[in-house]
DNA sequence: TATGAATGAGTCTTCATTCAT
DNA sequence: CATGAATGAAGACTCATTCAT
């Protein structure tokens, strides 16, 4: 259990790897970043390994099938960061702090684990994704809640405009955010969004977010 | 191996004579639907042979194999819907319509085609893809870049804030309509969404995007 | 589910085999005949297909997977085989004779089918055999309990010995025909059982079974 | 490299300190309630571990490999047990006597190895069983031939009747003694047979096998 | 058109075995 | 003594593809 996301490995030596670094973990990063790459289905256990620079047997020797792999994934890799990312919503009240902040952490997340955009839009929230079902489980729904409540709750107060969804702000959020980051493969190859950077990206979803709160609440009167 | 690409609409067939509609229509439809409930990589030829009522061997029969497969789907399913939402686009001068005309478009064919956001979501937008590369060698670009140019100069004049990046508008149209209704099964699995809909989604949507334009005042503007 | 059991199939021809006997009779053939050599856990599919001449993955083709195939070998091989043995025993309301004839059929049905015994003792008659709870769903119990209807009355007669246990007749047949005409292999190598034969082995059986009736009657009917 | 097959009944270890008792002799004890249930082919070296409470490299340190593993099983479990059964046979002259004395012996012998049944049926006796010829190296075959001696010399002597084949009087007690202990399990599942027991076998076993002898020999001769 | 039979290549998984510690 | 890590070889099963009919 004791990680050490810090040690950045390598795909090195077959046999004895690097003190510090195990290969349970390799092969959880190797797993990762192909899962990202190529989608979980279109992924074998023998990529796996080889990114791993093991064999395929150890993947069973250390999670038995390819499903429990998954488990593995989930709950050491993507529970971690999903709460890191959504837990701090709930210390807001305010809806405007509330999405930057959010959309600050999604940003510096993705920094450190470049895999998570296209993984999370993939096998998360599109239909059918195959680790759909394992997130929901143990999904931090309260954080989720709470987000909702405090938009509603403004809306009411006349701070954010009436036409938005509050059900629908953290899909929004999403859509603003990985989305672009998963896509931004296929943007850069169109010549004039080559330079588009994660940045820009965070510059855009904070304004458009911004942009149904803002709205002049500081008086009374319902804005419209 | 004498495709028979030209020959359509044929109704002879033993096993589904349902008039009016040829083993081949049958299988892109089933394609298409287990596309976006698995994933390209997760459905087989076999599966769709079943869903259209065929035997495995006709899908080759048809499209002679797997890719071939992908390339007729892209070009008779995916291409003309494409075509007709976002042509129209050019029509517009002003953001506001444009977008909201989008929203509307968007929403229209994919009640009629509910397969459209998780596929395009999961084999188009994200990265590795499988109809990605397809799809680029004919995207309709011209559409896409017009939008960005009206945007770009709507920004200059101040009808539209500032911090809004151009470029990302549209990845931001498909963030806040397509990945919500590719998540909608997701969403309703969340008790206080249960009752979620597309109208909610297309509402949303419009809301979020116009808020970035309504904004006064051709004038002097200084939004924020 | 035509079956041709009285065309001899041979062991030919990779790909397209003689007419009048499909490969999975071959499959099934081949898979009874190397469960009887090998057992059933120590049989792999790679080794029937082998035998029938065929690939592999013709045995999942036919039978979808290894359980499956014992399925099919246990209602197509082996429930024909046991009803023909054991259903005649109704017809006997004596003791001696029904034996006899119960041990007859046994050794002509083996004539045939050389690997019965062999399957018999070790995949349905011995604990932990793969067959027993397949076979025990559909086993004709009626006629075995016929038997012991018909030994308990004559016993109460006088005319089977009182040691006798009727509930274990069935099981005495089995050990005294099948289980050496199992163990015929080992026995042969000992030098005085060189010369043994199957019909050594049915006289053995049928003198020992013959013995615990014959008694003389107690008083007077001869029983034979 | 450095087998270890002198050092024995050591107890020091770590994990079972069971005092007396070494974790070979529990490796033993489990491989061979392991194959009387599953069969050889069946059981793997891990489960064998896993239920002697070490592991699996430890059956490697003891037995090198798995076919030495059964080379010490029938050392050191089998051919005690045969010689103990089948050498008081050449103390007997008198067939009766020899048959029950055997019989007698056999159930007292299964009563402390329960896994005997099942393993000698199905890995000795019956063609292709894994211990057969491991074990015929090593047959005490002497008492076999001894009992055939004495078998036909009865019969010589009209005290046996002539139907029976002496040679095949020690199979005959296997299967009427083995053969039924290993099957009680199925027996035992078809209510009739619920309450059968191992005495019942026993006494079954001695009836039949008396009943060839006991015949009135022709004259006078005292049977018994 | 349409299909059943057949297959090769590949994927997941199991397992006996090795070895450094 | 004892073990965890590691692996190669093999086994079951899948699947796209071919082809004679």
């Amino acid at each position: 259990m004791a990680r050490a996301r810090t040690v950045r490995r390598r795909r090195i030596g077959r046999p004895h790897p690097v003190p510090g670094v195990d290969a349970r973990e390799l092969l959880l990063d190797a797993a990762v970043s192909l899962f990202a790459e190529q989608g979980i289905a279109g992924t074998t256990i023998a990529q796996i390994a080889v990114a791993a620079g093991v064999t395929p047997a150890m993947v069973h020797y250390y999670f038995t099938n390819r499903d429990r792999l998954l488990d593995a994934l989930v709950r050491e890799r993507l529970q971690p960061i999903l709460t890191s990312v959504w837990s701090p919503v709930t210390a807001s009240r305010e809806v405007g702090p509330m999405l930057r902040g959010l959309v600050e952490r999604i940003l510096a997340v993705v920094e450190v684990n470049p895999w998570l955009p296209s993984l999370w839009i993939r096998e998360i929230v599109t239909e059918g994704g195959r680790l759909r079902s394992r997130l929901l489980k143990a999904l931090p729904f309260e954080y989720v809640q709470h987000m909702i409540s405090v938009v509603t709750a403004a809306q009411r107060r006349g701070e954010v405009i009436p036409q938005i969804e509050p059900r629908l702000m953290p899909v929004s959020v999403i859509g603003l955010t990985l989305l672009p980051l998963a896509a931004i493969g296929i943007l850069q190859q169109l010549p004039p969004m080559r330079s588009l950077d994660r940045a820009d990206i965070a510059r855009n979803a904070e304004a458009l977010l911004s942009a149904v709160v803002s709205r002049a609440p500081h008086r009374r009167g319902a804005v419209r």
